[in-house]
DNA sequence: CCAGCAGCCTGTGCGC
DNA sequence: TGCGCACAGGCTGCTG
């Protein structure tokens, strides 16, 4: 569902929660799911909640982490509880997985239609020893974001350099984090670089250019309060606004913004690529 | 080390 | 109205 502006949102909004008093946890029985009640029994307290790339490091008192991913369909919301039966009524929807219910009556609750979202619990910080997070490519969202650091990896170890279409390329995350299958399209339409071209045919300025775009392209989606597709919603329950400024993706058929010439659209590794032919070489 | 692919899941929208 | 199919914003683990 989320790309990284998307998990930045999600996460400003978790912050609520932030040394609240947590009262109940409660976890739904799916086998994803049921075995984490025990693991956070001793917990009372959100210190902070991180993000890397798409991932939302969750971290508690007693020493205890979470990696919490939302997959393509997880959504956080805040719910009210100031009445016992409105708490009884979330947990029993049908995608219901964890909630947090604290003092104040807030009502911290996560629901997965796709369970492919994951909260898992660690006694350390997973983000020192976790593979995947150890290896985490530089943040579209990174103030700091380095396109030396970018290029290198997109380049690789190898001598010949990598001969992945950047289009795919685009989606590993320790290459660029927090990219996904909507903004490579869009980033790669403002770069002018086509999405089937191998990574090892692309010039310094390209690069550059593509890693200048990715950020141009995260900040504006974060600014826009994020893209709603289908199941995006702020803690609050709002949409973004995000899609209506998409340039490229979703417009198969479309005239091309810049040329007019049609937008197509095509598959790379399993997943729809939109592009414009004639703009993007 | 790297590229490609199946698999994990449910819901929605389309054509027939 | 119902059925089958393709598709959906992501990641992991396996293969070669």
């Amino acid at each position: 569902m989320p790309e990284g502006p998307e998990v930045e949102i999600v996460k400003r909004g978790l912050l609520a929660i932030k040394n609240q008093q947590i009262s109940q946890i409660i976890v739904s029985n799916h086998p994803k799911y049921n075995l984490i009640q025990d693991r956070l029994s001793h917990i009372s307290r959100v210190l902070d909640i991180h993000r890397i790339g798409k991932f939302l490091i969750w971290e508690f008192d007693s020493n205890v982490f979470a990696i919490n991913h939302l997959g393509m369909t997880g959504i956080w919301s805040i719910q009210n509880t100031k009445e016992e039966s409105n708490l009884q009524e979330l947990v029993l929807k049908k995608h219901f997985k964890l909630g947090f219910h604290c003092d104040s009556g807030d009502f911290f609750m996560f629901e997965d239609i796709r369970t492919f979202g994951r909260f898992e619990i660690y006694n350390d910080d997973p983000r020192k020893f976790h593979p995947t997070l150890v290896n985490m490519g530089p943040d579209i969202l990174d103030k700091n974001f380095s396109n030396v650091e970018f290029s290198k990896r997109l380049k690789g170890k190898g001598s010949r350099g990598r001969s992945a279409e950047i289009g795919n390329a685009l989606l590993n995350q320790s290459i660029i984090a927090g990219c996904g299958n909507i903004y490579k399209s869009e980033s790669l339409f403002l770069s002018n670089i086509d999405p089937r071209r191998k990574v090892n045919t692309l010039s310094d300025t390209e690069m550059n250019k593509l890693g200048e775009s990715l950020q141009i392209v995260a900040k504006k989606a974060l600014e826009a309060g994020g893209s709603t597709i289908r199941d995006f919603v702020t803690v609050d329950g709002y949409d973004g606004l995000m899609q209506n400024e998409f340039k490229i993706y979703g417009k198969e058929n479309e005239p091309c913004p810049n040329c007019q010439s049609t937008i197509i659209k095509i598959k790379q590794g399993g997943r729809s690529t939109y592009l414009c032919a004639k703009c993007q070489k």
